[in-house]
DNA sequence: ATTATAATTCGTTAGGTGGCGAACTATAGG
DNA sequence: CCTATAGTTCGCCACCTAACGAATTATAAT
């Protein structure tokens, strides 16, 4: 009961529903996903905190960059059901066409670029010269 | 989106799951259900009502009586995958299967004798002779 | 009609949750 | 070593929500 419960938890988010119909189709770096959803780094990082919590993501640490992807098939049947449901429930919502059409964009500009961007300064490799 | 953030949240409660696991195989009176979980009546209408609203049950009413029962295959199909995830991923939980134990002494009681019982008062129909 | 009662609605309260910024951690680069 | 930075943790605040009892509604029984 207790893990069902912290994954009805988990989905039971506006934000975290975006996320993971976003991390259907590929991993992502942290700082994608903070870009995408337009909110705090600390409060993007809470959302992949109890979606990983509750077993719905995966994440490994390259240098400083986190990358998070959708629980793989080694997950458990609850899991893994959940995320199926999740996905194909919300695959013809216009929000989540909206952000479809948004990561496109954000996948055109190198991580360190959003980074920069994420705290209010220029980017310099584009400011300068 | 709106739709499926209803239903995550409704199923974002330990007692609206008991519930809808309980309502798998039978309707039910809402004083069953009220015996059941344990809680006020107020507290147990409320819950409902969010699970009706969410589209997860449907209702009647005969009398005085209110019955509840899972929504039938005429329900959209996100709320038939998530009925048939939740009842599916808790059949084996220890919580369930206490409920379900529960369940059978409340069936031998009739609906009369339960809300008899929860305004603190004596059964009478067994109590006199 | 009056009373009893199954259920809901309303008002309140305590605890949970999402949001942010500041401080912190850890890694990359000078 | 020292600075910059990607990400997390912490503290705080605003809002939401589950819980209850009281009041209300609607139906059955006397």
């Amino acid at each position: 009961m207790r893990e069902v419960l912290s994954l009805t938890k988990a989905l039971a988010d506006k934000s975290r529903l975006r996320v993971l119909c976003t991390l259907r189709d590929r991993e992502l770096c942290v700082c994608q996903i903070i870009e995408l959803l337009g909110l705090a780094p600390s409060t993007v990082s809470k959302h992949l905190s109890i979606l990983h919590q509750a077993g719905l993501v995966d994440s490994r640490k390259e240098g400083r960059w986190g990358y998070y992807r959708l629980a793989g098939e080694d997950a458990p049947a609850p899991v893994r059901a959940a995320l199926a449901w999740v996905t194909d429930s919300l695959s013809s919502s216009p929000r989540i066409g909206k952000d479809a059409q948004a990561l496109k964009r954000i996948l055109k500009c190198a991580p360190e670029d959003l980074c920069r961007k994420q705290d209010g300064k220029p980017v310099r490799r584009r400011t300068s010269a």
